[in-house]
DNA sequence: GGCTGTTAGTTCGGATTCTAGTCAAACTAA
DNA sequence: TTAGTTTGACTAGAATCCGAACTAACAGCC
């Protein structure tokens, strides 16, 4: 049978004090105003809140003035200026670095424009570890000291080993990146870890999502491959070997055209890159052209759809009864309240988002698709690396404590 | 932004009360044991102890006895005897009746065989309320109190409102079941609840396997309709609206025969209790006459297929690919580390399970299914009720404090 | 300006709970 | 019998939460 872990008493103060924090990611509110929300008496609410503005993560802001009656006040905000996570996506065509203070604000930005996939995965983690020196350095030069790494890499990650096993779109296969990258940077690195960007991009949408009675979420990722970050019940769904989301190669329609791993069916093989594109152009059509950037060929595509361009609505129409297809199925299983699309979907998902709505509504079995709704991404490609400086940041909101 | 409730000072002795007593649903130990398994001290581990011996949750076994040098130290068990839960499972064909006290041995039990279909949903309730009253007084005469009573239902539960919103099985629709079992039995009854039952042998199963690292499990009951219960990271997976877990009605091949959903290449349109009999027997066949029991027909099977019966035979191959197929697909999507399969599948399942395991290892993404393994249930048709009554005890081992 | 009412935040003491140290008890092995 | 080991209880102490009372800082009104 199942046992879980007691509770000592240290963990109570920790716990509670990275509920303040938490509860101030938000924005900022008094110290009446968190007692409130967080059920805790005021005079904990002040000893919390002190030992925190003690800590440096948080500060006193100015005093809150809304004309109503009675003493205003002061307003208590998140500071952990000088405390940032980092989140490195390692893309296809890109390694993005991005450092987000406690409030999650970036205080270093850098995208390095890079094919990965043509080069050797020990001379991309060369590339990668520069890239990870220049905004250590730009960090220590404004005196901003960085709690953790977290990479974002589209593939099958094995998190608690820190290893890719297997990333076709920047052809990594069994890359020990965490180990690789530990003994690149030196011991005096913060923690590193790896994961899914499916995974982090989720982790970014759940925690900017303004509805705060949201709690169950799927995020789609669709490049070349698909993949889904699963937020249930407020918690990053893993599994039991952290392969939870890896929905690419589901098998939705045994009759489809073969997919790239071998089989038939698979769902990245009907609403993926390379389906799309091959459904709305010829091979030697200017949209397929690899060369050019994606954002520009999606711009392409778009303008033809909107001309009327038959061939090009036909393709999205497609394309949205399948992907509407698989998030049936994922609501039926999962039952969110929201789905993001996300990947090349926020260049092209606006002409397809009402159909996909549709089939959603008419195939899932529970009433109302269950509330769930299906909504574009607005992150941009940053949603990765967000995550990723998100995750990194976490260890702080456990136990804000142990920052000293 | 998200925040999460703060802990309370009371919350930390709930907690760890909850502890010590869940650690012991695994059998008797000394203080000192749950000491260095707790993490607790041992002071502490004898206040709680103290604590819960008071208040009739546990007792002092006798002395251990291992031939280890040192003083032995006396074992402490659950109690519980004067304490139960109460599960009541609501199927096609029976309602089944369970009261299991703390340590989960059965204290009454009573199945009432009837065709819950052919009745008004009232007439149901009312024959549900008279078994529940009866183990009422059973357990009143021997001194035994019910802390809770938890329905299983198969169908689509509205949990938090104790509504059956859709129950084709049994013909229900709409049915307030709280609501109308609570007037029916006075308000001096216990918390009543409704769950899906398939969600109640995901909790059944979940609580009694053996190794202590599985926490990501799928469990599926097949009869009529296909429904899974899903455990993720050690919690039962519920969704925005309950709803998480009606795989039943996953769109797994366009191509295949209509469901009575109306829609076409459901799930259970393929795997379910109907696809596998038409599959193996024509209308007339013993096998498919609805008066027999469900457990002779599937012997009957059995034996032909043994003997080597080719259409049997090609039906269950057909049927275990099938059911390999959407067990294969909720495995990239959850990454569990157990499939239970119950429902209709214990009785026939074991000369499926094979087609089925190579199904899945064939088609999961993730190297060696996850490390996904496929089993038969073994709990037999008392599991859901078990689970009822596991999540009425719940509350106890949520706050023991709280009994009194 | 001064009074009143209202809300914010702090101080204080008490209650609860965990925790470190100590010790008697109960047993095995030599 | 003696030494050694482990158990479980007792006591004192520390940390934390929490309720009540208190001060502080305003707005509105006379």
């Amino acid at each position: 049978m199942k046992a879980d872990q007691a509770r000592d008493r240290g963990s109570l103060r920790r716990t509670n004090l990275g509920s303040v924090l938490r509860l101030l990611r938000g924005g900022p509110r008094s110290r009446a105003q968190i007692a409130t929300e967080t059920g805790l008496p005021k005079p904990t609410v002040t000893s919390l809140v002190g030992e925190l503005v003690g800590l440096g993560l948080l500060r006193e802001g100015p005093a809150q003035r809304e004309g109503a009656v009675g003493r205003p006040g002061t307003l208590v905000q998140l500071d952990g200026r000088d405390i940032c996570g980092i989140g490195v996506e390692i893309s296809t065509s890109y390694v993005h670095v991005l450092a987000l203070n406690l409030g999650g604000e970036p205080v270093f930005e850098h995208r390095t424009e890079v094919a990965v996939a043509d080069q050797d995965a020990e001379d991309a983690l060369d590339l990668t570890a520069r890239a990870i020196r220049a905004c250590g350095a730009a960090l220590e030069r404004d005196g901003v000291r960085p709690v953790g790494i977290t990479l974002a890499v589209p593939g099958v990650i094995e998190a608690p080993a820190g290893v890719v096993d297997y990333a076709p779109g920047i052809g990594w296969r069994d890359v020990a990146v965490v180990e690789g990258l530990r003994s690149r940077l030196g011991p005096d690195t913060p923690p590193i870890a790896v994961e899914n960007d499916a995974k982090l991009c989720a982790l970014t949408e759940y925690l900017l999502v303004e509805d705060p009675d949201v709690h169950d979420m799927v995020c789609l990722t669709g490049e070349r491959g698909i993949a889904a970050g699963i937020i249930s019940a407020g918690r990053l769904l893993r599994g039991a070997t952290n392969f939870a989301g890896e929905v690419g190669h589901m098998p939705l329609d045994p009759e489809r055209r073969p997919c790239v791993c071998g089989r038939a069916g698979c769902w990245e093989a009907m609403v993926g890159l390379d389906a799309i594109m091959e459904l709305a152009a010829d091979p030697d059509d200017e949209v397929r052209d690899q060369k050019r950037p994606l954002e520009d060929r999606f711009r392409t595509l778009h303008l033809r759809a909107e001309r009327g361009d038959e061939r090009t609505s036909r393709a999205l129409a497609r394309v949205a009864d399948d992907l509407g297809l698989g998030i049936a199925l994922l609501t039926d299983v999962l039952n969110p309240r929201v789905v993001v699309l996300g990947g090349y979907f926020t260049h092209i998902g606006d002409l397809m988002l009402e159909r996909v709505r549709e089939v959603v509504r008419g195939r899932v079995i529970a009433p109302d698709a269950g509330g769930c709704q299906v909504v574009l991404s607005t992150l941009g490609f940053t949603a990765a690396a967000r995550g990723g400086a998100f995750l990194a940041l976490d260890s702080v909101y456990e136990d804000p404590a142990d920052v000293a």
